[in-house]
DNA sequence: ACTAACTTGCACAGCGCTGTGCAAGTTGTT
DNA sequence: AACAACTTGCACAGCGCTGTGCAAGTTAGT
Protein backbone atom coordinates (compact mmCIF):
# COMPACT_ATOMS: atom_id res chain seq x y z
CA UNK A 1 0.00 0.00 0.00
CA UNK A 2 2.00 3.14 -1.30
CA UNK A 3 -0.78 5.53 -0.33
CA UNK A 4 -0.10 5.14 3.39
CA UNK A 5 3.46 6.46 3.15
CA UNK A 6 1.97 10.20 3.04
CA UNK A 7 1.63 11.31 6.09
CA UNK A 8 -1.19 14.31 5.65
CA UNK A 9 -3.28 12.78 3.10
CA UNK A 10 -3.40 11.52 -0.60
CA UNK A 11 -4.06 13.89 -3.36
CA UNK A 12 -7.16 13.50 -4.81
CA UNK A 13 -8.27 12.21 -8.03
CA UNK A 14 -9.83 15.12 -9.94
CA UNK A 15 -6.73 17.01 -9.12
CA UNK A 16 -4.33 14.87 -10.56
CA UNK A 17 -6.80 14.92 -13.58
CA UNK A 18 -7.24 18.62 -13.88
CA UNK A 19 -3.22 19.08 -13.64
CA UNK A 20 -3.47 16.44 -16.61
CA UNK A 21 -5.98 19.15 -18.26
CA UNK A 22 -3.65 21.35 -17.86
CA UNK A 23 -0.76 19.86 -19.23
CA UNK A 24 -2.95 18.62 -22.29
CA UNK A 25 -4.37 22.36 -23.11
CA UNK A 26 -0.64 23.93 -22.76
CA UNK A 27 0.37 21.32 -25.49
CA UNK A 28 -2.24 22.43 -27.58
CA UNK A 29 -2.21 25.69 -27.16
CA UNK A 30 2.05 26.42 -27.14
CA UNK A 31 1.70 24.39 -30.17
CA UNK A 32 0.22 27.21 -32.34
CA UNK A 33 1.88 30.40 -29.65
CA UNK A 34 4.77 29.32 -27.69
CA UNK A 35 4.22 33.02 -26.25
CA UNK A 36 0.94 32.39 -25.55
CA UNK A 37 -0.30 33.63 -21.57
CA UNK A 38 -2.04 31.18 -18.86
CA UNK A 39 -5.06 32.04 -19.39
CA UNK A 40 -5.53 31.08 -23.02
CA UNK A 41 -4.23 27.39 -21.12
CA UNK A 42 -6.69 27.34 -18.73
CA UNK A 43 -9.45 28.45 -20.87
CA UNK A 44 -8.12 25.56 -23.11
CA UNK A 45 -8.50 23.41 -20.00
CA UNK A 46 -11.85 24.50 -18.76
CA UNK A 47 -10.05 26.09 -15.63
CA UNK A 48 -9.24 29.59 -14.35
CA UNK A 49 -5.88 30.72 -14.40
CA UNK A 50 -5.37 30.80 -10.66
CA UNK A 51 -5.69 27.58 -10.10
CA UNK A 52 -3.27 26.68 -12.60
CA UNK A 53 -0.63 27.63 -9.40
CA UNK A 54 -1.93 25.44 -7.70
CA UNK A 55 -0.36 22.79 -9.69
CA UNK A 56 2.80 24.83 -11.01
CA UNK A 57 4.63 27.25 -9.41
CA UNK A 58 5.37 29.64 -12.42
CA UNK A 59 4.78 29.55 -15.93
CA UNK A 60 8.69 28.09 -16.60
CA UNK A 61 7.95 24.80 -14.52
CA UNK A 62 4.91 23.87 -16.59
CA UNK A 63 6.97 24.44 -19.89
CA UNK A 64 9.65 22.28 -18.23
CA UNK A 65 6.93 19.42 -17.59
CA UNK A 66 5.87 19.83 -21.29
CA UNK A 67 9.43 19.61 -22.10
CA UNK A 68 10.11 16.72 -20.37
CA UNK A 69 7.26 14.96 -21.37
CA UNK A 70 7.20 15.78 -25.02
CA UNK A 71 11.36 14.65 -24.76
CA UNK A 72 11.03 11.61 -23.39
CA UNK A 73 8.14 9.96 -25.33
CA UNK A 74 10.13 10.93 -28.11
CA UNK A 75 13.35 9.54 -27.12
CA UNK A 76 11.81 5.90 -25.67
CA UNK A 77 9.88 6.36 -29.73
CA UNK A 78 13.41 5.93 -31.05
CA UNK A 79 14.80 3.68 -28.48
CA UNK A 80 14.20 0.56 -30.87
CA UNK A 81 14.43 2.06 -34.37
CA UNK A 82 17.58 1.13 -35.84
CA UNK A 83 18.30 -0.41 -39.39
CA UNK A 84 21.46 -1.01 -41.09
CA UNK A 85 20.81 0.53 -44.35
CA UNK A 86 20.44 4.45 -43.64
CA UNK A 87 17.79 4.39 -46.26
CA UNK A 88 14.97 2.50 -44.23
CA UNK A 89 16.57 4.13 -41.13
CA UNK A 90 15.97 7.27 -42.03
CA UNK A 91 12.63 6.34 -43.18
CA UNK A 92 11.67 4.64 -39.34
CA UNK A 93 13.31 7.82 -37.74
CA UNK A 94 10.72 9.50 -39.90
CA UNK A 95 7.64 7.40 -39.20
CA UNK A 96 8.65 7.04 -35.12
CA UNK A 97 8.45 11.50 -35.49
CA UNK A 98 5.43 10.89 -37.60
CA UNK A 99 3.80 8.57 -34.56
CA UNK A 100 4.55 11.61 -32.08
CA UNK A 101 3.74 14.62 -34.20
CA UNK A 102 2.26 16.38 -31.54
CA UNK A 103 5.36 16.51 -28.53
CA UNK A 104 7.13 17.15 -31.74
CA UNK A 105 5.28 20.16 -32.71
CA UNK A 106 5.53 21.72 -29.15
CA UNK A 107 8.98 20.91 -28.77
CA UNK A 108 10.10 22.76 -32.10
CA UNK A 109 7.92 25.26 -31.30
CA UNK A 110 9.71 25.86 -28.06
CA UNK A 111 13.16 25.57 -29.20
CA UNK A 112 12.29 29.09 -31.35
CA UNK A 113 13.89 30.92 -28.26
CA UNK A 114 14.58 32.05 -24.53
CA UNK A 115 16.06 30.16 -22.06
CA UNK A 116 14.57 26.73 -23.02
CA UNK A 117 16.13 26.25 -26.13
CA UNK A 118 19.23 24.55 -24.41
CA UNK A 119 16.59 21.80 -22.06
CA UNK A 120 14.77 21.26 -25.86
CA UNK A 121 18.12 21.02 -27.87
CA UNK A 122 18.84 18.35 -25.07
CA UNK A 123 15.51 16.39 -25.52
CA UNK A 124 15.73 16.13 -29.04
CA UNK A 125 19.76 15.52 -29.26
CA UNK A 126 19.54 11.35 -29.48
CA UNK A 127 17.09 12.53 -32.92
CA UNK A 128 19.87 14.12 -34.15
CA UNK A 129 22.47 11.89 -33.84
CA UNK A 130 20.85 9.39 -35.22
CA UNK A 131 19.97 10.75 -38.35
CA UNK A 132 23.48 12.68 -38.59
CA UNK A 133 24.54 8.71 -38.20
CA UNK A 134 21.94 7.58 -40.72
CA UNK A 135 23.30 10.57 -43.39
CA UNK A 136 26.95 9.70 -42.65
CA UNK A 137 26.57 6.18 -43.14
CA UNK A 138 24.35 6.77 -46.39
CA UNK A 139 26.96 9.19 -47.96
CA UNK A 140 29.76 6.64 -47.80
CA UNK A 141 27.40 4.24 -49.19
CA UNK A 142 26.82 6.45 -52.16
CA UNK A 143 23.02 6.97 -51.75
CA UNK A 144 22.67 10.19 -50.52
CA UNK A 145 24.08 13.35 -51.73
CA UNK A 146 27.58 14.33 -51.05
CA UNK A 147 27.68 17.77 -52.22
CA UNK A 148 27.09 19.57 -48.90
CA UNK A 149 28.82 19.14 -45.32
CA UNK A 150 26.91 16.02 -44.15
CA UNK A 151 26.13 17.52 -40.24
CA UNK A 152 24.23 20.55 -43.21
CA UNK A 153 22.29 17.98 -44.71
CA UNK A 154 21.57 16.30 -41.43
CA UNK A 155 19.96 19.68 -40.00
CA UNK A 156 18.09 19.64 -43.77
CA UNK A 157 16.53 16.28 -43.35
CA UNK A 158 15.15 17.89 -39.79
CA UNK A 159 14.16 21.17 -40.36
CA UNK A 160 12.49 19.32 -43.86
CA UNK A 161 10.86 16.80 -41.74
CA UNK A 162 9.39 19.27 -39.07
CA UNK A 163 7.76 21.16 -42.27
CA UNK A 164 6.10 17.89 -43.04
CA UNK A 165 4.84 17.50 -40.21
CA UNK A 166 3.00 20.86 -40.05
CA UNK A 167 1.77 20.37 -43.77
CA UNK A 168 0.61 17.15 -43.21
CA UNK A 169 -1.23 18.01 -40.17
CA UNK A 170 -2.62 21.07 -41.66
CA UNK A 171 -4.01 19.29 -44.84
CA UNK A 172 -5.07 17.46 -42.56
CA UNK A 173 -3.16 13.94 -44.18
CA UNK A 174 -4.55 9.95 -42.97
CA UNK A 175 -2.59 8.47 -40.58
CA UNK A 176 -0.57 6.56 -43.41
CA UNK A 177 -0.53 9.09 -45.94
CA UNK A 178 1.25 11.72 -43.65
CA UNK A 179 3.70 8.86 -42.62
CA UNK A 180 4.40 8.28 -45.75
CA UNK A 181 5.26 11.60 -46.45
CA UNK A 182 7.73 12.22 -43.84
CA UNK A 183 9.44 9.34 -44.60
CA UNK A 184 9.76 9.98 -48.16
CA UNK A 185 10.64 13.41 -48.10
CA UNK A 186 13.25 12.93 -45.74
CA UNK A 187 14.66 10.80 -48.33
CA UNK A 188 14.47 12.90 -50.79
CA UNK A 189 15.97 16.08 -49.13
CA UNK A 190 18.72 13.25 -48.68
CA UNK A 191 19.06 12.72 -52.33
CA UNK A 192 17.03 10.37 -53.33
CA UNK A 193 14.83 10.31 -56.65
CA UNK A 194 10.92 10.18 -55.04
CA UNK A 195 10.33 6.73 -56.92
CA UNK A 196 13.78 5.49 -55.10
CA UNK A 197 11.84 6.94 -51.70
CA UNK A 198 8.57 5.56 -52.38
CA UNK A 199 10.63 2.22 -52.52
CA UNK A 200 12.02 2.39 -49.64
CA UNK A 201 8.68 3.50 -47.86
CA UNK A 202 6.62 0.91 -49.73
CA UNK A 203 8.82 -1.68 -48.70
CA UNK A 204 8.13 -0.73 -44.91
CA UNK A 205 5.93 -3.24 -43.30
CA UNK A 206 2.89 -1.17 -42.15
CA UNK A 207 3.27 -2.73 -38.77
CA UNK A 208 6.68 -0.48 -38.34
CA UNK A 209 5.42 2.54 -39.70
CA UNK A 210 2.28 3.27 -37.00
CA UNK A 211 2.68 0.91 -33.91
CA UNK A 212 -0.42 1.39 -32.13
CA UNK A 213 -1.91 4.72 -30.73
CA UNK A 214 1.77 5.84 -29.41
CA UNK A 215 1.03 5.37 -26.10
CA UNK A 216 1.66 1.39 -25.38
CA UNK A 217 5.51 0.52 -25.56
CA UNK A 218 4.59 -1.92 -28.55
CA UNK A 219 7.87 -3.90 -28.89
CA UNK A 220 9.27 -1.92 -31.67
CA UNK A 221 9.87 -5.23 -34.57
CA UNK A 222 13.31 -5.03 -35.52
CA UNK A 223 12.76 -4.45 -39.44
CA UNK A 224 14.74 -7.03 -41.30
CA UNK A 225 16.22 -5.74 -44.61
CA UNK A 226 13.12 -5.61 -47.08
CA UNK A 227 14.77 -3.63 -49.47
CA UNK A 228 17.46 -4.84 -51.72
CA UNK A 229 21.63 -2.95 -51.29
CA UNK A 230 21.47 -0.65 -54.20
CA UNK A 231 18.61 -1.17 -56.48
CA UNK A 232 15.71 1.60 -56.90
CA UNK A 233 12.93 -0.64 -56.74
CA UNK A 234 10.96 1.03 -59.91
CA UNK A 235 12.70 2.56 -62.43
CA UNK A 236 10.36 5.66 -63.63
CA UNK A 237 7.05 5.39 -63.33
CA UNK A 238 5.01 8.40 -64.32
CA UNK B 1 12.27 73.35 -58.33
CA UNK B 2 10.48 70.94 -57.01
CA UNK B 3 11.31 71.86 -53.20
CA UNK B 4 9.90 75.05 -53.25
CA UNK B 5 6.91 73.31 -53.31
CA UNK B 6 6.64 72.65 -49.46
CA UNK B 7 5.73 75.72 -47.56
CA UNK B 8 7.64 75.21 -44.23
CA UNK B 9 11.05 73.78 -45.85
CA UNK B 10 12.81 70.76 -47.08
CA UNK B 11 13.01 67.36 -44.52
CA UNK B 12 16.90 67.11 -43.47
CA UNK B 13 19.32 64.98 -45.20
CA UNK B 14 20.59 63.06 -41.78
CA UNK B 15 16.94 62.42 -41.05
CA UNK B 16 16.30 60.10 -43.87
CA UNK B 17 19.72 58.11 -43.15
CA UNK B 18 18.14 57.72 -39.64
CA UNK B 19 15.02 56.78 -41.32
CA UNK B 20 16.47 53.76 -43.74
CA UNK B 21 18.90 52.97 -40.11
CA UNK B 22 15.86 52.18 -38.12
CA UNK B 23 14.38 49.96 -41.04
CA UNK B 24 17.45 48.31 -41.33
CA UNK B 25 18.16 47.70 -37.97
CA UNK B 26 14.45 46.81 -37.50
CA UNK B 27 15.45 44.26 -40.47
CA UNK B 28 18.06 42.84 -38.77
CA UNK B 29 16.54 42.47 -35.51
CA UNK B 30 13.07 41.04 -36.46
CA UNK B 31 15.19 38.45 -38.58
CA UNK B 32 15.81 36.55 -35.17
CA UNK B 33 12.97 37.54 -33.09
CA UNK B 34 9.95 38.99 -34.45
CA UNK B 35 8.32 40.51 -30.99
CA UNK B 36 11.76 42.19 -30.15
CA UNK B 37 11.27 45.90 -28.65
CA UNK B 38 11.64 48.78 -30.29
CA UNK B 39 14.31 49.30 -27.52
CA UNK B 40 16.21 46.56 -29.03
CA UNK B 41 16.14 48.47 -32.92
CA UNK B 42 16.70 51.42 -31.64
CA UNK B 43 20.06 50.27 -29.76
CA UNK B 44 21.11 48.23 -33.15
CA UNK B 45 19.95 51.64 -35.25
CA UNK B 46 22.29 53.71 -33.14
CA UNK B 47 19.17 55.57 -31.67
CA UNK B 48 16.92 56.48 -29.06
CA UNK B 49 13.44 54.21 -28.98
CA UNK B 50 11.86 57.70 -28.65
CA UNK B 51 13.20 59.42 -31.73
CA UNK B 52 11.81 56.22 -33.75
CA UNK B 53 8.48 57.70 -33.18
CA UNK B 54 9.88 60.92 -34.87
CA UNK B 55 9.67 58.55 -38.15
CA UNK B 56 7.05 56.08 -37.37
CA UNK B 57 3.94 56.67 -35.22
CA UNK B 58 3.77 53.36 -34.23
CA UNK B 59 5.43 49.74 -33.97
CA UNK B 60 2.60 48.65 -36.56
CA UNK B 61 4.07 51.48 -38.79
CA UNK B 62 7.78 50.19 -39.03
CA UNK B 63 6.30 46.84 -39.26
CA UNK B 64 4.46 47.70 -42.83
CA UNK B 65 7.15 49.56 -43.97
CA UNK B 66 9.42 46.29 -43.92
CA UNK B 67 7.03 44.77 -45.16
CA UNK B 68 6.22 46.39 -48.20
CA UNK B 69 9.75 46.77 -48.99
CA UNK B 70 10.18 43.18 -48.53
CA UNK B 71 7.50 41.94 -50.60
CA UNK B 72 8.04 44.52 -53.72
CA UNK B 73 12.13 43.69 -53.79
CA UNK B 74 11.14 40.07 -54.04
CA UNK B 75 8.04 40.21 -56.09
CA UNK B 76 10.39 42.36 -58.50
CA UNK B 77 12.79 40.39 -58.40
CA UNK B 78 11.24 37.21 -59.57
CA UNK B 79 9.27 39.41 -61.94
CA UNK B 80 11.49 38.42 -64.98
CA UNK B 81 12.08 34.71 -64.05
CA UNK B 82 10.62 32.13 -66.02
CA UNK B 83 11.34 29.50 -67.65
CA UNK B 84 9.63 26.96 -69.61
CA UNK B 85 11.00 23.56 -67.69
CA UNK B 86 9.42 23.17 -64.24
CA UNK B 87 12.67 22.30 -63.09
CA UNK B 88 14.77 24.91 -64.41
CA UNK B 89 11.91 27.60 -62.83
CA UNK B 90 12.40 26.29 -59.87
CA UNK B 91 15.87 26.48 -59.85
CA UNK B 92 15.81 30.12 -60.96
CA UNK B 93 13.35 30.46 -58.29
CA UNK B 94 15.31 29.17 -55.70
CA UNK B 95 18.40 31.30 -57.00
CA UNK B 96 15.83 34.52 -57.06
CA UNK B 97 14.86 34.30 -53.37
CA UNK B 98 18.70 33.20 -52.47
CA UNK B 99 19.46 36.95 -53.65
CA UNK B 100 17.18 38.07 -51.30
CA UNK B 101 17.25 36.18 -48.26
CA UNK B 102 17.18 39.07 -45.82
CA UNK B 103 14.14 39.77 -46.72
CA UNK B 104 13.06 36.28 -47.41
CA UNK B 105 13.93 36.04 -43.87
CA UNK B 106 12.12 38.89 -42.48
CA UNK B 107 8.59 38.25 -44.29
CA UNK B 108 8.78 34.44 -43.43
CA UNK B 109 9.39 35.47 -39.53
CA UNK B 110 6.72 38.01 -39.69
CA UNK B 111 4.31 35.70 -40.88
CA UNK B 112 4.13 33.97 -37.90
CA UNK B 113 1.26 35.90 -36.03
CA UNK B 114 -0.91 38.27 -35.78
CA UNK B 115 -2.74 40.95 -38.22
CA UNK B 116 0.34 40.62 -40.53
CA UNK B 117 -0.22 37.28 -40.90
CA UNK B 118 -2.63 38.48 -44.07
CA UNK B 119 -0.48 41.57 -45.64
CA UNK B 120 2.78 38.72 -45.57
CA UNK B 121 0.67 36.47 -47.24
CA UNK B 122 -0.38 38.82 -50.20
CA UNK B 123 3.05 39.90 -50.43
CA UNK B 124 4.47 36.26 -51.23
CA UNK B 125 1.54 35.33 -53.05
CA UNK B 126 3.36 35.74 -56.58
CA UNK B 127 6.19 33.27 -55.39
CA UNK B 128 3.82 30.88 -54.28
CA UNK B 129 1.90 30.87 -57.95
CA UNK B 130 5.22 30.94 -59.29
CA UNK B 131 5.77 27.78 -57.73
CA UNK B 132 2.30 26.06 -57.94
CA UNK B 133 2.77 26.65 -61.60
CA UNK B 134 6.30 25.16 -61.73
CA UNK B 135 4.96 22.02 -59.81
CA UNK B 136 1.62 21.29 -61.81
CA UNK B 137 3.59 21.59 -64.80
CA UNK B 138 6.72 19.63 -63.48
CA UNK B 139 4.46 16.48 -62.48
CA UNK B 140 2.38 16.35 -65.86
CA UNK B 141 5.74 16.03 -67.76
CA UNK B 142 6.56 13.18 -65.28
CA UNK B 143 9.29 14.98 -63.66
CA UNK B 144 8.11 15.56 -59.89
CA UNK B 145 6.83 13.24 -57.40
CA UNK B 146 2.94 12.67 -58.67
CA UNK B 147 1.95 10.52 -54.54
CA UNK B 148 1.03 13.99 -53.00
CA UNK B 149 -1.65 16.72 -53.38
CA UNK B 150 0.20 19.82 -55.83
CA UNK B 151 -0.55 22.30 -53.44
CA UNK B 152 0.95 20.33 -50.88
CA UNK B 153 3.98 19.48 -52.69
CA UNK B 154 4.34 23.30 -53.48
CA UNK B 155 3.76 23.71 -49.64
CA UNK B 156 6.56 21.48 -48.87
CA UNK B 157 9.33 23.16 -51.36
CA UNK B 158 8.21 26.47 -50.20
CA UNK B 159 8.70 25.89 -46.55
CA UNK B 160 12.20 23.16 -47.74
CA UNK B 161 13.48 26.40 -49.19
CA UNK B 162 13.11 28.85 -46.11
CA UNK B 163 14.75 26.08 -43.94
CA UNK B 164 17.56 26.06 -46.37
CA UNK B 165 17.86 29.73 -46.21
CA UNK B 166 18.25 29.73 -42.58
CA UNK B 167 20.57 27.26 -42.34
CA UNK B 168 22.27 28.45 -45.55
CA UNK B 169 23.00 31.71 -43.64
CA UNK B 170 24.01 30.26 -40.80
CA UNK B 171 26.26 27.92 -42.04
CA UNK B 172 27.52 30.72 -43.32
CA UNK B 173 27.70 29.26 -46.89
CA UNK B 174 29.19 31.42 -49.70
CA UNK B 175 27.34 32.91 -52.22
CA UNK B 176 27.63 30.23 -55.06
CA UNK B 177 27.03 27.15 -51.98
CA UNK B 178 23.84 28.90 -50.82
CA UNK B 179 22.20 29.52 -54.60
CA UNK B 180 23.00 26.19 -55.14
CA UNK B 181 22.08 24.20 -51.99
CA UNK B 182 18.41 26.54 -52.13
CA UNK B 183 17.87 25.32 -56.27
CA UNK B 184 19.01 21.36 -55.51
CA UNK B 185 16.95 20.94 -52.45
CA UNK B 186 13.81 22.55 -53.65
CA UNK B 187 14.27 20.25 -56.40
CA UNK B 188 14.65 17.30 -54.41
CA UNK B 189 11.67 17.70 -52.57
CA UNK B 190 9.63 18.22 -55.65
CA UNK B 191 10.94 14.97 -56.49
CA UNK B 192 14.32 14.26 -58.33
CA UNK B 193 17.07 12.82 -57.36
CA UNK B 194 19.93 14.97 -56.01
CA UNK B 195 22.16 13.87 -59.27
CA UNK B 196 19.97 15.35 -61.55
CA UNK B 197 19.15 18.31 -59.32
CA UNK B 198 22.25 18.86 -59.40
CA UNK B 199 23.12 18.70 -63.21
CA UNK B 200 20.05 21.36 -63.33
CA UNK B 201 21.43 23.68 -60.97
CA UNK B 202 25.08 22.96 -62.89
CA UNK B 203 23.37 24.04 -66.24
CA UNK B 204 22.61 27.19 -65.14
CA UNK B 205 24.91 29.69 -66.32
CA UNK B 206 26.32 31.59 -62.98
CA UNK B 207 25.14 34.88 -64.56
CA UNK B 208 21.46 34.11 -64.02
CA UNK B 209 21.91 32.98 -60.86
CA UNK B 210 23.49 36.12 -58.50
CA UNK B 211 22.99 38.85 -61.17
CA UNK B 212 24.52 41.25 -58.85
CA UNK B 213 24.33 42.83 -55.52
CA UNK B 214 20.61 42.40 -55.98
CA UNK B 215 20.11 46.53 -55.94
CA UNK B 216 20.33 47.31 -59.36
CA UNK B 217 17.39 45.96 -61.89
CA UNK B 218 20.01 44.30 -63.05
CA UNK B 219 18.25 43.03 -66.58
CA UNK B 220 18.02 39.30 -66.18
CA UNK B 221 18.73 37.31 -68.89
CA UNK B 222 16.50 35.13 -69.94
CA UNK B 223 17.68 31.68 -70.09
CA UNK B 224 17.43 29.93 -72.96
CA UNK B 225 17.45 25.69 -72.42
CA UNK B 226 20.82 24.46 -71.40
CA UNK B 227 18.80 20.95 -70.71
CA UNK B 228 17.81 18.71 -73.12
CA UNK B 229 14.06 18.11 -72.71
CA UNK B 230 13.96 14.73 -70.58
CA UNK B 231 16.87 13.50 -70.39
CA UNK B 232 19.00 13.61 -66.50
CA UNK B 233 22.02 14.41 -67.82
CA UNK B 234 24.67 12.43 -65.52
CA UNK B 235 22.93 8.88 -65.04
CA UNK B 236 24.34 7.61 -61.43
CA UNK B 237 27.66 9.07 -60.24
CA UNK B 238 28.59 8.69 -56.66
C1' DA C 1 25.20 82.91 -37.40
C1' DC C 2 20.57 81.91 -37.27
C1' DT C 3 16.62 79.07 -37.61
C1' DA C 4 14.18 75.07 -38.19
C1' DA C 5 14.72 70.23 -38.20
C1' DC C 6 15.97 66.70 -35.67
C1' DT C 7 17.53 63.89 -31.47
C1' DT C 8 17.48 62.89 -26.64
C1' DG C 9 16.22 62.04 -21.91
C1' DC C 10 12.76 62.04 -18.65
C1' DA C 11 8.37 61.49 -16.89
C1' DC C 12 4.02 59.52 -17.29
C1' DA C 13 -0.27 56.88 -18.53
C1' DG C 14 -1.89 52.66 -20.15
C1' DC C 15 -1.96 47.69 -21.23
C1' DG C 16 -1.31 42.86 -20.71
C1' DC C 17 0.98 39.76 -18.54
C1' DT C 18 2.88 36.96 -14.17
C1' DG C 19 2.70 35.61 -9.52
C1' DT C 20 0.63 35.97 -4.79
C1' DG C 21 -2.71 36.41 -0.74
C1' DC C 22 -7.08 35.65 0.91
C1' DA C 23 -11.87 34.51 1.64
C1' DA C 24 -15.61 31.96 -0.06
C1' DG C 25 -17.12 28.46 -2.38
C1' DT C 26 -17.41 23.23 -4.27
C1' DT C 27 -16.25 18.46 -4.31
C1' DG C 28 -13.71 14.01 -3.26
C1' DT C 29 -12.72 11.06 0.50
C1' DT C 30 -13.37 8.69 4.97
C1' DA D 1 -21.37 14.45 8.21
C1' DA D 2 -17.12 16.30 8.44
C1' DC D 3 -12.71 17.52 6.91
C1' DA D 4 -9.29 18.33 3.83
C1' DA D 5 -8.26 19.05 -0.81
C1' DC D 6 -9.21 21.66 -4.44
C1' DT D 7 -11.19 25.60 -7.35
C1' DT D 8 -12.55 30.27 -7.96
C1' DG D 9 -12.84 35.25 -8.03
C1' DC D 10 -10.93 39.36 -6.62
C1' DA D 11 -7.49 42.45 -5.46
C1' DC D 12 -2.90 43.75 -5.73
C1' DA D 13 2.16 44.43 -6.73
C1' DG D 14 5.49 44.18 -10.18
C1' DC D 15 7.49 44.07 -14.83
C1' DG D 16 8.24 45.21 -19.56
C1' DC D 17 6.43 47.06 -23.16
C1' DT D 18 4.06 51.02 -26.19
C1' DG D 19 2.97 55.66 -27.13
C1' DT D 20 2.97 60.67 -25.80
C1' DG D 21 4.33 65.46 -23.96
C1' DC D 22 7.85 68.51 -23.03
C1' DA D 23 12.19 70.90 -22.36
C1' DA D 24 16.87 70.90 -23.50
C1' DG D 25 20.16 69.84 -26.39
C1' DT D 26 22.65 69.12 -31.25
C1' DT D 27 23.10 69.54 -36.14
C1' DA D 28 21.97 70.58 -41.28
C1' DG D 29 20.96 74.16 -44.40
C1' DT D 30 20.91 79.03 -45.63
Amino acid sequence: MPETLTPPRAPRKDALENREAIVAAAATVFRHEPEASLDAVAAEAGLSRRSIYGHFASRDELLAELLTRGGSRISTALAGVHHDDPRIHLALVGAALWAEVQQVRVLAQLAVHGPLERTVAEALEPVRASVRDAVARGVTAGWFRDDVAPETLARLIEEAAIAVLDEAVRADLTEPEGARLVMTIGLSVAGLSWQSAAAVADALPATAITPAASSAPAPRAAVSSPLAPAAPSRPLAT
